[in-house]
DNA sequence: CTGCGCACCGCACGT
DNA sequence: CGGTGCGCAG
C-alpha cells in the first residue's frame, strides 16, 4: 500500500488519505480523477480496514463503474472488491428498491421503463385526456415531467404551481402517468432516483440503517448530479458525513437532463468543514492542446477558478480543416486518418472522431467504409432499442410482472395471434370496469361474453405465458428466453420471412440469448430474471470499452467524456451545430464546456473541422464557422494552406519531418510552433502595442480602454475598463483584443 | 384483422 | 433524409 501512495502526486495522496469527513476534489481534465477514486477505495479497504460492503461508490455510467472495480482489483488482489457497492446511481438504487420498495406500495418485481417506454405511455395518456400532440409535443411533456421528477416535485404540487399552458397540460399528464406507472408496478428512470427519497421519508428507520451500512460514500462526476441525486446522497451521508465527491465544474454537460451545477459549486455550503483538493496537473495532453482548452474555458463566467498545467511538451499545433460540404469533410478526416497511420505510425485505435449529434455519424460512416478504414460507432441506434430486442424484453418483463400492461400490450399480438385493436379496447374496458389489471381481465375473459374466436386466441396466449412463468420459477434466464423464442413463434416467424432484415433480427435475438447464457453462467441466484432485466434496462451501447480492437472510434462529444485518444477530430464545428442553437447565455456556456471536454480528450494531435454546407432535414444549409474556433488562440491553429489561422508569419518552416509531409499535393501541417508553443506568443506580445490608454475591442465585452498592463509572456495581463461590462483583468494571450485606435 | 403505402414531422446530448 | 402514424384495401 505504501507503494500505491507513491504513485500519486502530493495533492492526490492527500485526497486519498483524508478518509473521514466531507471531501471535495476538483479534478481538471486528465488530472488523475479516476486514479484518486480507485486508490482511495483501495486505501479504505487495505489500510483503514473498511469492509467493502460499507463503501458506496456512485458513477454515471456502467463503464466507469466496471473500470473502477477492475482497477481496484488490480491494485489489491482479485476478488478484493467483492461486496463493494459500485455502480451507476440508477443501478444501485434499482437494487436497493428491489429490497425495500414494498414499503411504498410496489412489489419487488417492478418493471423498469426506459425513455421510449415512458414516451409511449405519456403519448397514450395524452390521447386519453384528449390533449392533442399538435398543441403540446410529446417530447415537451416528457421533458417537463422528467424535470419535475428530477427536482423532486410531486404531481399535486406541480399542478398547483404550473404556470404556462404547456405546464398545465403536462401537470395533468404527469398525474395520470404517475398513476399508470404505479398500476403497472413500473418505475421510469427518474423514479429510480426519487423513489428512494420517498422511501426514506416513509421509513426513517430504513434510512438510518442504510446510513450505518454505507459508512463511506463516493460520487464521481459530481458536477452532473441532479437534485434528486444530490438529495439522496446528502441524506445517506447525513449521519457519518463521510462523503467524498469528485468533479469538474468545467465539464458539466448534462444540465438538460437536470444536472445542477450548483451542487458542486455549493458543496462547501452544505458541509462547512469540507476538505477541498484541486487537481490541476494534467498528464494527458500537450501544452498546445491545453493552451487551447484553457483559453476556451476561461471565457465562461460561472466557474471555479483553476487552470490546467501541462506535464508534457508543446507538441503539434491544432489543425483546422475547412470543407465544401459534409461529405468532403468526412473525406478529409478519412484521408488524414490514413496518412497519420502511414506516415506517423498511429494505430486506428488511437484515433477518434467526435460530433455534436448522432445524425452526423452516418456520412462519416459511409465515407470511412469507402476508405476501408475500420471504425466503430458508440451509441447511435442502441442494440437495446431494436424492435426485436424490445419485444423479447417485454416478454421477459411481463413474465416477471404481469401487472405490467404496457409490456403486455406490446406482446399480446406479436407475433400476430388475431388479437386486434378492437378486441384490446374491449378488454381494457372490461378490466377497468372490474378494477383489475389487463392480464387479470384476459384470464377471466371466458366470463365476459366475448366471441369464441377471441377467447381461443386469448386462451392460447395465457397458456403460453403461464408455461413461461413456470419455467422462470425453476429454470435459468437462458431457459426462459429460449423457450419464449420457441413458444411465441418469434424466431420461426423471422426465419420464415427470410429477408436480410429478418436475418439480422434473428441474429440480434441470438445475441440476446447468448447474453442470457452468459448471465446464467455467472448468476445462480433465484432472482435471476429480475437481475437480468435490471442489467438490460440500464445497459447502454456506451458501455463497451474502446481500444479493444483496432478501429477508429466514432462518437458524440457527450459519449467521449472520460475517454482519451492520441488523435482527436472534432467535426461539424459550425454555428447552430456546435454550438447548437443557444437561446440563453447559460446554454452557450454549457456548449463551451462541451467543446472543452472535446478538446481535452486529445493527447497529441487535435483536428478541428467544419463544413460550409450541410444537409439538415434533407435540406442543404449554408453554414458559418463555429465561433468556438475563434476562441482558440489563432497562433496555435494551422490551416490547410500551411499558415497559422492568425496569418502570422510562421516561426519555423516545415523541414520535411513535419506532420504529413505533403498531403494531396499541398503542404500539410508545418511544425510551426513546435518547441515553442507555450512561449511563442510571449515574444510577440510585448510589442503588441497594448499599453495604458489604448482603446480596444473584445469579442464578448465590446469596446473598452486599457487601464494598465502587467507581467510578460503567458502571464501578461491587462486591466481594462469596458464601456458596458465594467472593469476586468484579462490574460492578454487569450483575450484576443483588437486595438481600435 | 392485417399489411401496405403515403404523408407528415423532426435532430440534441443519455441513465 | 428517416422514422412514425394513420388510412385504406384485401
Amino acid at each position: 500500500m505504501t507503494d500505491l501512495l507513491q504513485q500519486l502526486n502530493d495533492v492526490q495522496r492527500k485526497a486519498v488519505q483524508t478518509t473521514s469527513g466531507p471531501v471535495m476534489v476538483l479534478a481538471g481534465a486528465g488530472s488523475g480523477k479516476t486514479r484518486v477514486i480507485t486508490y482511495r477505495i483501495a486505501y479504505l479497504i487495505e489500510h483503514e480496514r473498511v469492509a467493502p460492503h460499507q463503501i458506496l461508490a456512485l458513477t454515471f455510467t456502467n463503464k466507469a463503474a466496471r473500470e473502477m472495480r477492475d482497477r481496484i482489483d488490480d491494485l489489491l488482489y482479485p476478488g478484493s472488491t467483492r461486496g463493494l457497492w459500485i455502480g451507476t446511481f440508477h443501478s444501485i438504487f434499482a437494487r436497493l428498491l428491489r429490497n425495500y420498495i414494498h414499503l411504498i406500495g410496489y412489489t419487488s418485481n417492478f418493471s423498469i421503463y426506459d425513455a421510449d417506454d415512458s414516451k409511449s405511455l405519456i403519448k397514450q395518456v395524452m390521447k386519453e385526456l384528449g390533449i392533442s400532440t399538435d398543441s403540446v409535443p410529446v417530447n415537451t411533456v416528457q421533458g417537463i415531467i422528467s424535470r419535475a421528477k428530477n427536482s423532486f416535485i410531486m404531481p399535486a404540487e406541480f399542478q398547483r404551481d404550473a404556470s404556462d399552458y404547456n405546464q398545465q397540460k403536462a401537470a395533468k399528464v404527469y398525474e395520470v402517468y404517475a398513476r399508470k406507472l404505479r398500476e403497472n408496478n413500473a418505475l421510469d428512470f427518474d423514479d429510480l432516483l426519487i423513489k428512494p427519497l420517498e422511501l426514506f421519508d416513509k421509513s426513517p428507520e430504513l434510512l438510518e440503517s442504510l446510513q450505518d451500512y454505507f459508512r463511506y460514500i463516493l460520487i464521481d462526476e459530481y458536477q452532473d448530479t441532479n437534485r434528486a441525486q444530490y438529495l439522496v446522497a446528502k441524506r445517506l451521508a447525513a449521519k457519518h458525513r463521510n462523503i467524498f465527491v469528485v468533479g469538474d465544474d468545467a465539464q458539466s454537460i448534462y444540465s438538460w437532463r437536470g444536472a445542477d451545477i450548483t451542487n458542486i459549486l455549493n458543496f462547501q455550503d452544505d458541509y462547512q468543514d469540507t476538505a477541498v483538493f484541486k487537481l490541476v496537473e494534467n498528464y494527458r495532453s500537450t501544452r498546445t492542446i491545453l493552451r487551447a482548452a484553457n483559453g476556451v474555458i476561461s471565457r465562461n463566467r460561472r466557474q471555479i477558478e483553476k487552470e490546467l498545467v501541462s506535464h508534457r511538451d508543446d507538441g503539434e499545433p491544432l489543425f483546422l480543416l475547412e470543407s465544401f460540404n459534409e461529405k468532403r469533410e468526412a473525406d478529409k478526416v478519412g484521408e488524414h486518418i490514413q496518412s497519420l497511420k502511414m506516415l506517423h505510425g498511429y494505430d486506428y485505435r488511437q484515433m477518434a472522431v467526435f460530433y455534436r449529434t448522432n445524425a452526423q455519424s452516418r456520412v462519416m460512416e459511409d465515407v470511412l467504409r469507402i476508405h476501408r478504414i475500420p471504425y466503430r460507432i458508440f451509441g447511435s441506434v442502441s442494440f437495446y432499442k431494436r424492435k426485436e430486442i424490445k419485444d423479447a424484453v417485454a416478454y421477459l418483463r411481463f413474465i416477471v410482472n404481469d401487472q405490467d400492461s404496457e409490456s403486455l400490450l406490446r406482446i399480446i399480438n406479436f407475433p400476430p395471434r388475431k388479437i386486434g385493436q378492437a378486441s384490446i379496447v374491449k378488454l381494457r374496458e372490461y378490466a377497468d370496469a372490474r378494477g383489475v389489471s389487463l392480464y387479470e381481465a384476459i384470464r377471466n375473459a371466458p366470463d365476459g361474453g366475448f366471441q369464441t374466436r377471441l377467447l381461443n386466441a386469448l386462451k392460447g396466449f395465457v397458456s403460453m405465458i403461464e408455461q413461461l412463468k413456470m419455467i422462470a420459477e425453476e429454470g435459468t434466464v437462458y431457459d426462459v428466453l429460449s423457450n419464449l423464442y420457441e413458444l411465441s413463434g418469434i424466431t420461426s416467424l423471422l426465419q420464415a420471412e427470410n429477408t436480410p432484415e429478418s436475418l439480422t433480427r434473428y441474429e440480434n435475438l441470438q445475441e440476446l440469448l447468448s447474453m442470457a447464457r452468459d448471465f446464467s453462467d455467472h448468476n445462480q441466484g433465484a432472482n435471476g430474471l429480475n437481475e437480468f432485466l435490471n442489467d438490460i434496462s440500464l445497459a447502454t451501447d456506451y458501455d463497451e470499452t474502446p481500444e479493444s480492437e483496432n478501429y477508429v472510434s466514432l462518437m458524440t462529444v457527450h459519449a467521449a467524456k472520460g475517454l482519451e485518444f492520441p488523435v482527436v477530430f472534432i467535426t461539424g464545428l459550425e454555428e447552430k451545430l456546435f454550438p447548437l442553437n443557444c437561446y440563453e447565455p447559460e446554454e452557450l456556456e454549457e456548449e463551451r464546456r462541451l467543446f472543452y471536454v472535446a478538446l481535452t480528450r486529445a493527447e497529441e494531435r487535435l483536428f478541428l473541422s467544419w463544413s460550409k454546407s450541410r444537409y439538415h432535414y434533407g435540406q442543404p444549409q449554408v453554414c458559418m464557422r463555429s465561433s468556438f474556433v475563434d476562441e482558440i488562440d489563432s497562433e496555435i491553429v494551422m490551416t490547410e494552406g500551411g499558415r497559422s489561422l492568425s496569418d502570422a508569419p510562421l516561426r519555423q518552416r516545415d523541414d520535411g519531418g513535419g506532420y504529413a509531409g505533403r498531403f494531396n499535393g499541398r503542404p500539410a501541417v508545418p511544425e510551426a510552433v513546435r518547441g515553442r508553443g507555450g512561449s511563442a506568443p510571449a515574444a510577440s506580445s510585448e510589442s503588441d502595442g497594448l499599453r495604458k490608454g489604448v482603446r480596444v475591442h473584445h469579442a464578448m465585452f465590446g469596446p473598452g480602454e486599457v487601464l494598465s498592463v502587467q507581467g510578460r509572456g503567458e502571464q501578461r495581463k491587462a486591466r481594462i475598463r469596458f464601456r458596458t461590462a465594467g472593469e476586468k483583468t484579462l490574460m492578454v494571450q487569450y483575450a484576443k483584443l483588437n486595438i481600435v485606435s
